[in-house]
RNA sequence: GCUGAUGUAGCUCAGUCGGUAGAGCGCAUCCUUGGUAAGGAUGAGGUCCCCGGUUCGAAUCCGGGCAUCAGCUCCA
């Protein structure tokens, strides 16, 4: 790749050739700081301008590439200031986040909060050096002296673990030196606007075997003001917490009486039954059929399954007449025993049985997360047996049926396709055939999706659907999952055309993912302002005077003749006041009534916007809401 | 489970140096009958997370436990 810069023109070819051009460069020279991604895929420092005739786009702040540069440098500048003010501290490693950085360090004893500020303040006066970092590589032996020299156990490691052809680039930013593939801003003056925002331990490795060490993670921006957006948006994205609206909108809580066990209430329980209600409907379309299996089944039950060997630690387990039992912590062994119940022929198949199903597992204390993750939750589960001809249609179907869900949600959402890890059984082929079913059916579809090398179940590759909560994490919700082991274990078996017995293939698959899981999601997706369909109360009928009361009282009974979901606001209360607290819970939909509207049985209509909609006859008021609710609109 | 932080009224939070606890909202009662985001007055409400220790005395200091929050790990 030919670069022109300033006048000159530069052969670059891959990132080695790249560092090398940086020497001659002298970053002062340019105003603004460009990375670019040269052609072996890496990205690499270069400082604008560049000249009209270059054959790359260079990236900025703008990019998430450029991002992730500047952010990258930035968590060299809190490894410097950390380095500065506690020499003792070891450094392992720091690299760019999404939305920020962090850098982990082992230290004698961890930071506090209170170290914070101190950390930043130390990393201003660091930016304010103008420190130009320097790139340069060295031999393998050489690269683990140094680090051995700086006493860097962790740099040592990492290096010696690389392979041995790797090209070790080391830079240099003042006195301090790391370990770093790089680009890196041309000088550190250009990180205005930083802030720590947290510390957390992390293990050595993301392994729990290993020490555990201290990270502190933060952001950075090129400007102030882009900072204090971005902590706004924090501040905001906070107000969607399902944990908080939750309460606010007497949904749902969890108490410390029950860690893990989430409590509905009575507004909660009408959305979740309407989303129930809507999962059987499109289940009942889709060809499926609904069981409910048993939530505590005897032992020998969850060995034959496997189960009691590979996940006893997660089960809730109990005896009973001298017998040992289990809580299901999923519905599998169950719905295969609903298949074992009767000779099956291949012309039955594919055989799919739903099931709501309530399983119970014991999750690490600290895993926990409002309705996210739980100890107890009701999987929107089935099961499908098939021949193996017929995979790729399930997982499409499957596919097209998980899609309509999301999209009825308005809920974006990622595809993950997991494939086979080191523990796994079963056979090559048996893995090829399930990968290739997963993956074929994913690539007819043109589905976009990432491939998780190695990160499968261990009897089945897996496609995954993720959804994002308030502040942007992913929780899975629907998985798709190739299972190979347990109609093994049990003995599957169809009649074939040939009058043989055949074993079926089984897929488990969830939609939602689990209800509460779900309902967490929907939470803040929404803010608690659910779309008419979904909105535990859709409308607050209010009155002004107590002489309305009765056009009120029968306007509310038509709504609820049209089965929805009305309520009554007869308080003696300013309506100024009354809207508010309507507002406050997020109700779509307002029905003002007035001496002017009782008299000729209308009613004025205030959705939850703030939107004064009119006046409107009783009749075709309720029409509306009908129609919405029945549509299910995304209002 | 691990690291750190936090735990005070239903909710959000204040509580200084160790001296026996406060506000706003909400709730109850009364007054107010009003036109689209808070009308007024009065009142009730606390095992200061739990257990132990130090102290004449603990919401406050110390130890242990529980729970929550953030992150890590895990998530068949």
């Amino acid at each position: 790749m030919k670069l022109t810069l300033q006048g000159k023109v530069y052969d670059v070819a891959d990132h080695s050739s790249a560092g090398d051009l940086l020497k001659n460069l002298n970053p002062d020279d340019f105003k603004k700081y460009y990375a670019v991604r040269l052609p072996d895929g890496k990205l690499c420092d270069l400082f604008a301008p560049i000249d009209g005739d270059t054959e790359i786009e260079p990236l900025t702040f703008e990019d998430e590439d450029g991002r992730k540069v500047y952010r990258h440098s930035c968590s060299h500048l809190l490894a410097m200031a950390v380095k500065s003010l506690y020499p003792e501290a070891k450094l392992a490693i720091g690299p760019a986040i999404e939305n920020g950085f962090y850098y982990d360090f082992d230290v004698p004893t961890p930071f506090t909060p209170d170290d914070l500020p101190k950390i930043e303040k130390e990393m201003g006066k660091i930016a304010h050096q103008s420190i130009r970092p320097r790139r340069y590589t060295l031999p393998r032996s050489e690269a683990i002296a140094m680090m051995k020299d700086k006493s860097e156990p962790y740099k040592v490691q990492l290096i010696e673990d690389l392979p041995e052809n790797e090209i070790l680039s080391f830079y240099e930013m003042g006195d301090f030196t790391d370990l770093c593939v790089g680009p890196h801003l041309p000088n550190l003056t250009y990180i205005k606007a930083y802030k720590l925002t947290q510390i957390a331990g992390a293990y050595w490795r993301g392994d729990e075997h290993n020490k555990m060490l201290c990270r502190i993670y933060g952001t950075c921006f090129p400007t102030k003001e882009m900072l204090a957006e971005y902590l706004q948006q924090l501040e905001e994205a906070k107000k969607r917490d399902h944990r908080k609206l939750g309460r606010d909108l007497d949904l749902f809580d969890i108490r410390d009486e029950g860690p893990g066990f989430p409590f509905f209430y009575p507004k909660g329980m009408i959305l979740r039954n309407i989303l129930e209600d809507y999962w059987r409907n499109i289940h009942r379309k889709a060809g499926y059929e609904e069981i409910k299996t048993p939530i505590m089944l005897n032992r020998s039950l969850w060995e034959r399954s496997g189960h009691w060997e590979k996940y006893r630690e997660n089960m809730y387990t109990t005896k009973i007449d001298d017998t040992d039992f289990a809580i299901k912590p999923m519905n599998c062994p169950g719905g295969i025993l609903v298949y074992e119940r009767k000779p099956w022929s291949y012309r039955d198949l594919p055989c799919r049985s739903g099931e709501l199903g309530l399983v119970h597992r014991h999750e690490k204390s600290g895993a926990l997360h409002g309705l996210m993750r739980v100890r107890c939750f009701t999987q929107d589960d089935a099961h499908i047996f098939m021949t193996p001809e017929q995979i790729k249609d399930e997982i499409k179907g499957v596919y097209h049926l998980i899609d309509k869900i999301y999209t009825q949600f308005g809920f974006p959402y990622t595809v993950e396709l997991s494939t086979r890890p080191e523990n796994s059984i079963g056979t090559d082929e048996m893995w090829q055939l399930a990968t290739e079913g997963l993956q074929g059916a994913l690539d007819e579809l043109g589905v976009k999706y990432t491939i998780n090398e190695g990160d499968g179940a261990f009897y089945g590759p897996k496609i995954d659907f993720h959804l994002r909560d308030c502040i942007g994490r992913t929780w899975q919700c629907g998985t798709i999952q190739l299972d190979m082991n347990l109609p093994e274990r049990f003995d599957l078996s169809y009649t074939g055309p040939d009058g043989e017995k055949h074993r079926p293939v089984m897929i488990h698959r969830v939609a939602f993912g689990s209800m509460e899981r779900f309902i967490g999601i929907l939470t803040e997706q929404y803010g608690g302002a659910f779309p008419t369909w979904l909105a535990p109360v859709q409308v607050k009928v209010m009155t002004i005077t107590d002489r309305s009361d009765d056009a009120a009282k029968s306007l509310r009974d038509l709504l609820l003749a049209a089965d929805l979901r009305p309520e009554l606001d007869l308080r003696n209360e300013k309506i100024g006041f009354k809207v508010r607290e309507a507002q406050m819970m997020k109700i779509p939909y307002m029905f003002v009534l007035g001496d002017r509207e009782a008299a000729d049985r209308t009613v004025t209509i205030r959705n939850r916007k703030g939107d004064n909609l009119g006046t409107f006859p009783f009749a075709e008021a309720v029409a509306m809401i009908k129609k919405l609710n029945d549509d299910k609109t995304l209002d």
